[in-house]
DNA sequence: TCAGTATATAACCATACAGTAATGTGTCAA
DNA sequence: TTGACACATTACTGTATGGTTATATACTGA
């Protein structure tokens, strides 16, 4: 892969690297929401939400329809639900080794 | 999912948004290589290599094996390979997509 | 022990970005 | 048209981190 594909990838990884985004997306996950919704659900200021959402949709990750006053948004692309995933199972196994180091089966 | 679970994941994606921590995985990823031999390919400093390796090794994405003066350096876990698969596939599809903007079949 | 090589770490600076407050934009109802 | 609501954007500050230089550590051979 060149460079330049690189650095798109660590864009996409760099959307990811942020709780307050993953909160985002886990709740979106659930369902479509609005941005009062999500505000409150993940407890942070509405500026903040906005710019967050504004960060997911900016990479398509999210999509988001107008609805009145309202501004509601959903999950755009599975690969994210995928790549959640995937680090998720890694964590797990991670622990569970882990945890192993501490009560050894000797 | 916890926010203590959401923010470890949230860092180990922050390990993979930086470019040239990329570079390195994929130079790996075509085998073992030390930190000289990495640095060359990658044309990055000793320092920077080093540096950037030691957060892939504290996040267990490599493993490293001292022989002499040497320290050989490999993937340790193969979840690393499918994460950027996904976002590779992901970028494809986009890219198509906005190809396909530019160049309608009307 | 000493010199030389390979790698790691420390200290520093510059940049990027998350969170916040204030303001702007768009939509509806009266 | 005006007021109210929902959301987006701007400007700012503090913090985290990438790249660099200099230094420390680990190993080998003489």
């Amino acid at each position: 892969m060149s460079l330049a594909q690189l650095e798109a990838v660590a864009r996409l990884f760099a959307v990811l690297s942020e709780p307050s985004r993953l909160v985002l997306l886990q709740l979106l996950h659930a369902g479509p929401r609005t941005v009062t919704e999500l505000m409150a659900a993940a407890r942070m200021k509405q500026a903040n939400a906005s710019k967050h959402l504004s960060v997911l949709h900016a990479h398509r990750l999210v999509r988001r329809t107008r609805n009145g006053t309202c501004v509601k948004y959903e999950i755009a692309d599975p690969t994210v639900v995928s790549l959640c995933n995937l680090v998720c199972s890694k964590m797990q196994r991670d622990a569970k080794r882990a945890a192993a180091l501490f009560s050894p089966k000797i």
